[in-house]
DNA sequence: CCCTAGCGGTGCT
DNA sequence: AGCACCGCTAGGG
């Protein structure tokens, strides 16, 4: 199996862990998250350019701006289906939102709305592709995998209004 | 608000 | 093949 780096991603909300691999960005995990350690091992030049494309980007996400110039987002995983919803997730834009729904029938699926939340929360790189951006139907938050307040705040950094539990917020 | 039935993709046996 | 997951949804109390 081939090697992967593993390193810290500083962002002001904490660090984050990205995995690369010799094609790009293979895995982000939210500060927190249990997982495998940072390498002791320097790692190539272009991880080590990738990893500031990371952090940068993570960082304009996180204030609820584009991300520039992402890394490569290494593409050797993940279903026919799930790669679909990845897919349609990059074209939205900050504040911009869809309902699992509504993705669904984007991807040629109608009525598999489950199932694409069960893909969103298969997306080894949230954040930057933004599954965060979907709702439930009614304006409801739904779920998210990396915990409904990352959801919650990332969403209202881009000005967007959810359901939170039946109330309305901001934030 | 709650509960229920129905749904589709995925992974495990 | 069967089955139990799930970031869901629509409908009814």
């Amino acid at each position: 199996m081939h090697p992967t780096f593993t390193r810290p991603i500083r962002t002001p909300e904490g660090v984050f862990t990205a995995r690369f691999s010799a094609r790009g960005l293979v895995a982000l995990t939210f500060p927190g998250t249990p997982g495998p350690r940072a390498g002791r091992v320097a790692p190539p030049a272009a991880v080590r350019r990738w990893q500031r494309q990371t952090a940068r980007a993570l960082a304009a996400v996180l204030a609820g701006r584009p991300p520039g110039t992402l890394p490569p987002l290494d593409p050797a995983r993940g279903t026919t289906f799930q790669r679909r919803v990845w897919e349609e997730l990059r074209r939205l834009r900050p504040g911009q939102t869809r309902t699992y729904g509504d993705l669904a029938a984007r991807v040629g699926r109608p009525g598999a709305a489950r199932a694409v939340g069960q893909a969103c929360g298969a997306n080894p790189v949230p954040v930057l592709i933004p599954c965060h951006r979907v709702l439930a139907a009614g304006g409801r938050l739904g779920g998210f995998s990396g915990g409904t307040g990352w959801k919650a705040r990332l969403l209202a950094r881009e000005g967007v209004r959810t359901r939170w539990r039946g109330g309305l917020r901001g934030r």
